[in-house]
DNA sequence: GGGCACTCTAAGCGCTCGCTCACCCTCGGC
DNA sequence: GCCGAGGGTGAGCGAGCGCTTAGAGTGCCC
């Protein structure tokens, strides 16, 4: 991993990849402003003003400003989805594999509470074929952790009475951290990923 | 309760004392358009519009249109706090009284989510005066919550190693459903707060 | 060292925004 | 029948928006 990929904190920055140099540091800047202020509320001019450019040359790496939301949305949620996979995907009962799951994820809406803002709560302001692009990532998350889940009922180690209206809560809970999450809070990213970790293993009642 | 106060699903209407009825009803249309684009995407014509007004009528109900997300704000989340502080202070065991609490606060979460959704998530837009007297009454709500855990505590009913950090997650758990709760969706309010109420009583272990 | 591709800027276009203003209609009190 | 107050409208102001254009600087290939 590069160190460009990687914070103080160890958290990997989902941009990495972009370039050139100055695409990604629009990039950046647009999320900082989306998270801020909302993306109707972010003008051209902040992001390309925080990115240490004039307006226009925003235009020459992205061709809209709903451009910059599209892709900030796709990377997300990939690197979100990505997090949650890893962990579903290993080895270890459910009840190991979901506390995994929900550790990693929620300690990535904390962490990188700035970019799930963005991800989370402007889809609106993307056109229909953008949205369904977004909204087919989403099922996926939906999709790993039933997974988790019904692998744990089947097994008789859960014990859950509807296991979609849960699957649901349980992403509920997690993505909802990016709302309330605060940096100058009292829990860090770990913290909070531990404590949810606990708490849905209550909801199914893991008994192992 | 008069019937301007109540939609065919019972569930009762916050703005029944709004007066006159053009500001009533300028206040209804403002929350379906906040709630459908976003309060920065929401243009003061088309709150004018929906009411079946010229754009200027406004002008004459509230000095801004940020008035309108600020009357919004504080009656939609003092009907709210009203609902839970109802089943918080009723009679019962710790446990019926979270299950109560939890069971209405998402209902009315469900049922109100174009207003939840509005309080919830616009709260940026505010200046910061009225944004302080918001966060004031939404701390209320995290009191009313945390004391019946306390007290569930203390009469060794639940099983709860973080008072307050159950708390907030109770509280998000709850407030996430406006998010995406839909009324097209295959559940309705009373069933999502049953579920929910099922939930957050495995949350704490509550044993009777 | 000339040409070209790429990156960036200053200036500004056309448009829509929140909001205002001058004026009109309706209606109750006398 | 006249008046004043309050609720309403059509037109439009100044500002700021997303985005474009003409042209300048820079480095690389031949």
């Amino acid at each position: 991993m590069s160190t460009a990929e990687e914070t103080a904190g160890g958290e990997p920055q989902p941009w990495g990849e972009v370039s050139p140099d100055a695409a990604r540091r629009l990039l950046v800047a647009a999320v900082e402003a989306f998270a801020e202020r909302g993306y109707h509320a972010t003008t051209t001019r902040d992001i390309a003003g925080r990115a240490g450019m004039s307006p226009a040359a925003l235009y020459i790496h992205y061709k809209t400003k709903e451009e910059l939301l599209h892709r900030i949305s796709r990377i997300g949620h990939e690197k979100a989805l990505d997090v949650l996979r890893t962990a579903a995907d290993s080895e270890g009962t459910p009840a190991e594999r979901l506390a995994e799951a929900v550790r990693s994820f929620v300690r990535w809406h904390a962490g990188q509470h700035t970019v799930a803002r963005v991800v989370q709560y402007e889809l609106d302001a993307l056109g229909p074929d953008a949205r369904a692009e977004i909204v087919a990532l989403r099922r996926q998350n939906d999709a790993a952790v039933r997974q988790i889940i019904q692998d744990g009922v089947a097994a008789g180690d859960f014990d859950v009475p509807d296991v979609k209206g849960t699957t649901v809560a349980v992403l509920s809970l997690c993505i909802d951290v990016a709302r309330w999450f605060n940096v100058n809070g009292p829990r860090t990213p770990d913290e909070v990923g531990a404590l949810y970790a606990d708490l849905v293993l209550r909801m199914v009642r893991a008994t192992k």
